[in-house]
DNA sequence: AACGGCTGAGAAAACGTTTACTACAATGCA
DNA sequence: TGCATTGTAGTAAACGTTTTCTCAGCCGTT
């Protein structure tokens, strides 16, 4: 009847205690607070624990401490360098401040999110940071209700209910669609990841949209379904070319779109720059060696992360109050833009 | 004096059983055991549970089951596709399983693996997945003295004290080396990452410079320091042309370390793969787009982590032994190799 | 009507910690 | 010598669960 669990695991404060002839108390303050016990004493107890090979439970400690050093953090995947950049910068700021982080990824499909942020809570999660922004009713309700700290990453919410850290999608998206302006294009094409339960890819495609209207000019978007990979972006250059000859410029949510766009215009034998202007979206690390180097936009993910990570652990150490912060994006100028050629003005 | 830690947050069965006006025993077989309790008693604890925002404390419930339905995964880096692939296998897995994953990136540096190791043991961890071989004598140790199952991932190791799941570096790295010899190379170079506590590029490394003894060829390798960026196989191959101009073909133990070759060999103007073949190894997405498609080998790093994850659960749950896995590679043959050219074959 | 079996719920113990409180010995001081 | 003070270790309670054991009540059978 003992032992139910793992049988065998179970060397205890007790049969430390009982070896080195003094209280599991004893134990417990020279593992702890070594300076309140006897030196001699206290090497008796270590010498014990070391031969009986103890190691403390976690379960005990987190029941009495009501503390677990456990973060959570909510992927939709990590086979994608985006996600994996930020996740390691959480990761290594998590490790060096004494604490352990549960990484879980829900996919794009928000049915799945609450389940995944409630299983990390009912692991012992001490604080949440959630990628993008956070729409599910029910976990917003649960969030209320329960006094979790959570952080959005990634995006920089304005209005959101929840803090967030992290980019400003329309206004870099912004920054992209002049650049194409200023190079004189007036056919410029969006090819966007799927939009559902995507802020990201939303957001992007609003200042796109509005960005053109606000010139005047026509709008010409493909959203690709369902994936977000490079056959897809290839796919949907195929549809822009079929229907609007006349785009000069292609703009792509994320740069694995952009790779099937240039590898779509190899294919087919389009100069790029020389008839059409690419850009892509994140500067993932292989941008610049692509057959032609991408013009993007460089996130910084990993200083997002680990901005995050140090927020949370201030907020569960010192209560320090999470708050918003944007943080900068940068303009990545390659080879894949140039000014729009003449033939476009000609059909303008 | 109630309340230590994180006060608030605290509503307990004990608090539903006392709104629903029933036991607590009675509150833990509704959640737990619904078939043994009436149903309208059941209702009222559901109501009650509800009403309150009751959410189970994962301390309490890990300490009297000993269970915590968590994995650990040790991973050297994120942001690096092949680690990121392999991470989502795992916690893909996990999260369908009702697992939770924690994972920790503890750098190439050998001295931090133990401390992680131990640290995710310390935060409930009920088994370990570790990328590649366990070298630390520390964490043989501990693991040894320590009923937790611990499985090495992404290489198979062959004669280790614990079981792996992956593919055979060596092997793989044969296969491509007498590839390059089919195609009449005779002066091969090897560009590797940092071998020290890395069981990969060791592995790479010898079988390459086995193959070439045992043809009788001479090796030219090169070992980057300190990292395995697309700069340092940049850097690297400068090094071999310098020292050794008559290599004709360039072997790289990772994709991103052919990149940088692809990338000098663009500014230096040597054409890819008439004068010079570049091969690479694990087929990261982007390996077809660069400047030359790049061939190399494919891993199957996504289906080694399910696999592992898949095991370690049947270990937890059935007591399913962990048992060594070998999984196959495949060649993948793109335009960066060819065969060797005319005037190598003079030099030789 | 008496008895046995069954259903369903409560009481209580146990999981492994940490720590407030208590107790005791040793020391310092008058 | 007597008393206060300090240092150090032990006792016991509490953290929130789950589950065994017990028992009350009910039904069906003889």
């Amino acid at each position: 009847m003992k032992n139910k669990g793992r049988a065998g695991r179970g060397v205890t404060v007790h049969d430390v205690a009982k070896l080195a002839n003094v209280s599991i108390a004893t134990v417990s303050r020279v593992l702890n607070k070594p300076e309140n016990v006897n030196k001699e004493m206290s090497e008796r107890v270590l010498k014990a624990a070391a031969q009986l090979g103890y190691t403390t439970n976690s379960a005990g400690k987190a029941l009495r401490l009501a503390r677990t050093r456990t973060i959570g953090t909510l992927l939709p995947r990590l086979d994608d360098p985006i996600f994996s950049e930020l996740a390691h910068g959480i990761q290594e700021t998590l490790f060096a401040q004494d604490y352990a982080g549960f990484l879980q990824t829900s996919g794009y499909d928000n049915t799945k999110i609450f389940d995944a942020a409630f299983r990390l809570f009912n692991r012992g999660a001490e604080g949440l940071l959630v990628f993008g922004r956070v729409d599910d009713e029910r976990l917003l309700d649960f969030i209320a209700k329960n006094p979790i700290p959570v952080l959005q990453v990634y995006s920089y919410l304005e209005g959101h209910a929840l803090p967030s850290v992290g980019i400003d999608n329309g206004r870099c998206t912004q920054k992209i669609a002049e650049l194409m302006l200023r190079f004189g294009h007036r056919h410029v094409a969006l090819i966007s990841g799927p939009t559902q339960g995507n802020d990201r890819q939303q957001s992007r495609l609003n200042a796109y949209e509005s960005t053109m209207r606000e010139h005047g000019l026509e709008t010409v978007t493909q959203v690709v379904q369902p994936g977000y990979t490079i056959n897809d972006g290839g796919m949907a250059f195929r549809r822009i070319m079929e229907q609007n000859p006349h785009v000069t410029a292609v703009m792509c949510n994320t740069d694995l779109l952009a790779c099937g766009v240039l590898s779509e215009c190899r294919k087919l034998g389009i100069d790029v720059p020389g008839q059409l202007s690419v850009a892509g979206f994140e500067d993932v690390s292989f941008a610049p060696l692509l057959y032609q180097p991408l013009t993007t936009l460089s996130v910084p993910a990993g200083d997002i992360g680990r901005h995050a990570a140090r927020a949370m652990i201030a907020n569960l150490e010192h209560g320090e109050s999470l708050t918003s912060m944007q943080f900068e994006t940068n303009l990545i100028l390659r080879d894949s833009i140039t000014v729009a050629p003449k033939t476009s003005e000609r059909a303008a």
